[in-house]
DNA sequence: CGCAGTGAGTTGGAAATCACAACTAAGTCG
DNA sequence: CGACTTAGTTGTGATTTCCAACTCACTGCG
């Protein structure tokens, strides 16, 4: 009765830490080799504070790392970490849908690419049996407490 | 020289459409079946102004129907639309990253599944040759304008 | 030296959002 | 009638975001 049913699920922890606003626009200019501040400034349109603040909150979340790339006067860069490069799928999935739904008016500006030469694409597939999840043949399961 | 050069690509526009707070957990909730509005209140822990704020824009972007389900008086939820279902995989690769990266005191309480009873796995693969990319064997292009 | 320039932030104040609780509305049930 | 249900809306503060300007630590030029 005094139950908060509230879900502390993987989907709202995780957006605790990128689903601030800019923050994986800043992620996707990580990914696309715009390390220095400046730069993700530029690319994104966030303002500096902001900005300054979602590194940070990146940084001590062990996704990215700041790594000096010269001496006199000291000068930062931001790298994706491993677990932070971990986030690349989520960017690909948020641009692939974008693609897909929302037009742009002269396509995407962005794009990955595999080493191959074609471009990426996110599936949703079954862990077991590997077919891609259409959106009917699955359930939902709810662990209550 | 006064270019801005601001990137406006399909992770940022799609970013702006479900890129708010609260909105993600919204279509979490209606993933799972949670269609009615003190259902998606109770559920997410968002304030209910808030919400129905956010049901208002994702319908307006046609990713929900809001549907009478009773007369007298009448009542309504929410379901989504088949593009708004769509939006299953964001949801999936931001569950399947907290389940790997933020481990939760006891297990995710959510959990979607395959009809043959597996866990749904999100992966990125080469459009072409369907391979897994891993983190190294992709590059980035930039359409600069 | 004096001074413009660069890169990486920080600061201050206004504007926009968010949070929370209380309230309304339309009806049902006892 | 009064209590209850569902789906919001409203009012009032607290927080965030936005934006421009400013600082700091140096470099490179004349």
């Amino acid at each position: 009765m005094g139950e908060t049913s509230v879900r502390e699920c993987s989907v709202a922890r995780t957006l605790e830490i990128v689903g601030e606003k800019w923050t994986l626009l800043v992620v996707r200019e990580l990914l696309l080799g715009n390390l220095r501040f400046d730069g993700i400034v530029a690319r994104t349109g966030g303002s500096r504070d902001i900005l300054a603040a979602r590194l940070r909150k990146l940084e001590q979340h062990d996704l990215i790392e700041r790594v000096a790339y010269q001496e006199r006067p000291v000068r930062y860069e931001y790298r994706l970490t491993a677990r932070g490069a971990s986030l690349q799928p989520v960017v690909t999935i948020l641009r692939e849908w974008g693609d897909a739904h929302l037009a742009g008016s002269d396509g995407p500006p962005v794009v990955f690419r595999h080493s191959c030469g074609a471009r990426l694409h996110a599936v949703v597939v079954c862990e077991a049996c590997g077919e891609p999840v259409s959106g009917d043949d699955l359930t939902a399961e709810r662990k209550d407490r």
